[in-house]
DNA sequence: GTGAAAGCGCTAACAC
DNA sequence: GTGTTAGCGCTTTCAC
């Protein structure tokens, strides 16, 4: 009586091509040398079958699971989800599948998901967080690592991040090529990375470039603070008046673009304005839709999990702070028509 | 020489604490009859080697992998997070992890996720999807499977969503209290279920609670479309003005308000305005502030996850569409002061 | 080229 | 109570 119900094994489908489980394993997975004949005979039984390796049997044998964990420091925000794509582009094109690991910015949890990662042998971890500010470093684990997006605070790490500074840069050349002199940079707290950074960047910029910085607000990331911050700069006496902000978001960006125009300045026909994040619902709805920095979070995903793959793989990844350059998205908040 | 090197196994704590391998199991498994003694003794050993059991051997061993696939028909998004959320939270109360795979709204990479799961041998598949509307069931599977948000298109599936009628009801019972008797609704495209549930849900609460459905007008789920939508409001003959509008979102909330305002009209003096979906972006940086329908998504991620971890165990669930009731969330744009 | 046999690290059935 | 044994389903030497 045949067990119809059954999920096939190696050794069904080598009884039916008349052979013996390893060589079955062999003609699966091309290793070893086999007869063509004897290759197809095995192809086509398991094909017959309808089998399937059962991949924890192979995970065991093989000491390999062909899993990363993916570990977020804070939580699963609006940073982490194109940085997810971007992970799971490159994995999935390994076979490689993602465990998904909370740790709410709690490092009792966190430690907690990193020895359940340990136990379940994945292949390799991607620590991530919503902001590219630093963070503790896991520390040495038997797999590899990457941070992606967040930094880790161990040099000998390897991190995947943003150019915060190029995007400034990128920020301030625009306003400048429009022929803007005058430039303000209102951005989040100055306890974050990227705020400084960016500041950073747009001081270097706008030295380079000849054109002078007028202000720097820093406060939060939210549009409240951007409307405010636009308060701030209309009141700024006739002859003092910007002609150029660069933001350190687009939250902020958008809730600037609605202060400016509420205070009767025309964006961008007097002031131009640059975001940060080219986040669509914000880049959208604003209005004008904003020209913004567009800091590839996909693509950083994909090039952290990539590096993870080429570590896994006994490769190497490279150490320390790669950050990937940002791209300008011009839209109606920069250029005057 | 011992290997220092080499992750302890249950034979390592065996031979430490002079049992054998079987009795480890028992003993760090709580099974089967042990002297509290050796227990001891074992769970002293395990504990000096810093025994950690390999989960992949366990898995095959017990033939359950205490994992569970996530999948997502169109891909994760701004509703997927909470709900994952919610998700991990029961599922790691039983150490169950989960495994990632975004759909990209394409069949066959959905169908490859499925295979892929079922190889891995998952103990239950969560799918889920950005909107509560219909999707086609994956099929019959071998496993539990349980739709959280989108509805599975078979009544044999068990759907845990959220009950837009009622969250509708809701917004309009508030309006009504307030006063309101000549109410709006402005929602999403027409083809989307849930404009048309919460359609039927403010109808028939207009219609129990005695006040005039004034207008309904359909368009997109964008700030844009609540700005027309207001200037389409305020254009209304004076002895017809809307006092109270139900949103389909609080994105469209957000670009009403922006709109009357910007038409001299006052929220929520004049209007009331409520919202859909509790999305803090929107709700806070509109203003005033908006009162909207909380469809708890962490809570329905706890839901279905719970469900499925029933039925892992060989429990009932439950099948056909369980809607959750919403939460309304009072803020500034509904109640005058 | 192919088969036989051992082993990955754990659990569970059955002796003793 | 505890040890022994036999798998779970696959991969991988190593004979032949």
């Amino acid at each position: 009586m045949v067990r119809n119900d059954a999920v096939p094994t190696v050794r069904d489908v080598a009884q039916l091509a008349g052979v013996s489980p390893g060589t079955v394993s062999k003609a699966l997975n091309g290793q070893g040398q086999l007869r063509e004949e004897t290759r197809q005979r095995v192809l086509d039984a398991a094909e017959k079958l309808r089998f399937q390796p059962n991949r924890v049997a192979r995970s065991l044998s093989e000491g390999r699971t062909y899993t990363v964990g993916m570990l977020t420091s804070d939580s699963f925000g609006r940073f982490t989800l194109p940085l997810m794509e971007g992970i799971e582009d490159s994995l999935g094109a390994g076979q490689v599948s993602t465990l998904l690991c909370d740790g709410r910015g709690d490092p009792l949890r966190e430690r907690h998901y990193i020895t359940e990662l340990l136990n379940r042998r994945v292949d390799g971890i991607v620590v991530t967080g919503r902001r590219p500010d630093a963070r503790r470093t896991v520390g040495r684990l038997p797999i590899p690592v990457v941070y992606a997006l967040c930094r880790s605070d161990d040099p000998g790490d390897l991190t995947v991040t943003m150019d915060d500074e190029q995007g400034a840069r990128l920020a301030v050349e625009h306003l400048a090529a429009l022929g803007r002199t005058r430039l303000a940079y209102v951005s989040g707290p100055q306890h974050h990375l990227s705020t400084r950074l960016r500041q950073q960047g747009f001081e270097r910029a706008a030295a380079g470039a000849g054109v002078e910085v007028a202000d720097v607000l820093l406060g939060h990331w939210s549009e409240a603070w951007g409307r405010t911050a636009a308060g701030l700069l209309a009141r700024r006496p006739e002859g003092a008046r910007v002609d150029g902000v660069f933001c350190g978001s687009d939250q902020i960006a958008r809730g600037l673009t609605d202060g400016l125009r509420e205070a009767g300045v025309r964006v961008p026909v007097e002031v131009s304005v640059v975001g940060f994040d080219n986040w669509d619902v914000m880049v959208e709805a604003a209005r004008p839709t904003l020209t913004t920095v567009d800091p590839g979070l996909v693509r950083l995903g994909r090039e952290s999990a990539s590096r993870l793959l080429t570590a896994i793989d006994g490769g190497e990844p490279g150490q320390g702070v790669v950050a990937l350059p940002c791209r300008l998205v011009l839209r109606g908040s920069s250029v005057p028509t």
